[in-house]
DNA sequence: AAGAATCTCAACCGCCTGGTA
DNA sequence: CTACCAGGCGGTTGAGATTCT
């Protein structure tokens, strides 16, 4: 039987006041970091160890950049999500200053919309079959403009996280698997540069270090996509295409 | 102006992992 | 090997804010 991280009875729940902000601020300054069970009593908070660590890592921790994402910063939660999945800690760690609950809270208030308005089934970042062709709404061809940031990506998604929103549930999610991904990625350093895989504008990002994977088109997909290519180009407007597998591709 | 509907996001919950006794 | 602890993660909730009717 586990016991829980505090005795529930005496601690506080729901929204910190400042007071309490200010003796967890005041207390890490002291003491730093860690030893999240014990801190509460030592900082003199009725408040459980969780919920501590909680509030300084998704709220008061010095470095935080807080405010609206910017688009680059979409963009990238984008790709990354694309690789990724739901691995929102991996994700917020490509983005500094921001935290894994906001990129989270961000991803479902505003990015799935976004990509659902495009068309586009946020889960495996494919086209979906409904809403394809036309994206109606002003914001939606506002959308159509930041996705067109997103330039051609190629995404290989590691093959866990394909029902990363599964694994949880299914038991199946490790920790090696958290470490795999993140070396993963890491690794991409020698596999190859996002940056110069993407347009111009996209690349704009060297404090990010972006670095994800991202795979050449195959032979049939890449003849493909210059049939497609040549219909997108004496259609004019701007398309996009995936093709099988997770890989998405973006024609002007 | 007011009530309803919708959105946002801080916070909580339960589960998992690695470390350790 | 087992049990426990601390820390971490992703999913979900719900209060407050905002927009709509």
């Amino acid at each position: 039987m586990r016991r829980p991280c505090c005795d529930k009875q005496d601690t506080n729940k729901g929204a910190w006041s400042k007071q309490e902000d200010q003796k967890l601020i005041d207390y890490i300054r002291k003491n730093g970091e860690g030893c999240w069970r014990t801190l509460p009593q030592a900082a003199g908070l009725l408040r459980c160890g969780k919920s501590c660590r909680l509030r300084w890592i998704n709220y008061l921790r010095p470095d935080l950049k807080r405010g609206n994402f910017a688009e680059d910063e979409e963009d990238l939660i984008i790709k990354l999500h694309a690789l990724l999945g739901n691995r929102w800690s991996l994700i917020a760690g490509r983005l500094p200053g921001r935290t894994d609950n906001e990129v989270k809270n961000y991803w479902n208030s505003h990015l799935r919309r976004k990509l659902m308005n495009m068309g586009i089934d946020p889960n495996n970042h494919r086209l979906s079959h409904i809403n394809v062709s036309r994206p109606q709404t002003s914001n939606a061809s506002a959308d159509a403009t930041s996705i067109h940031r997103l330039g051609h990506i190629n995404v290989s998604r590691p093959q866990t996280s394909n029902a990363s929103a599964d694994a949880k549930s299914s038991g199946l999610k490790t920790q090696a698997n958290h470490q795999s991904e993140k070396s993963q990625v890491e690794n991409c350093d020698q596999v190859s540069d996002a940056g110069s895989c993407l347009e111009d504008d996209s690349c704009g990002l060297p404090d990010l270090n972006l670095d994800l994977m991202i795979t050449m088109p195959s032979l049939n997909s890449l003849a493909n996509v210059e049939e497609k290519q040549k219909l997108v180009e004496s259609n004019t407007s701007s398309q996009l295409e995936f093709t099988h597998s997770p890989t998405l591709v973006l024609f002007r």
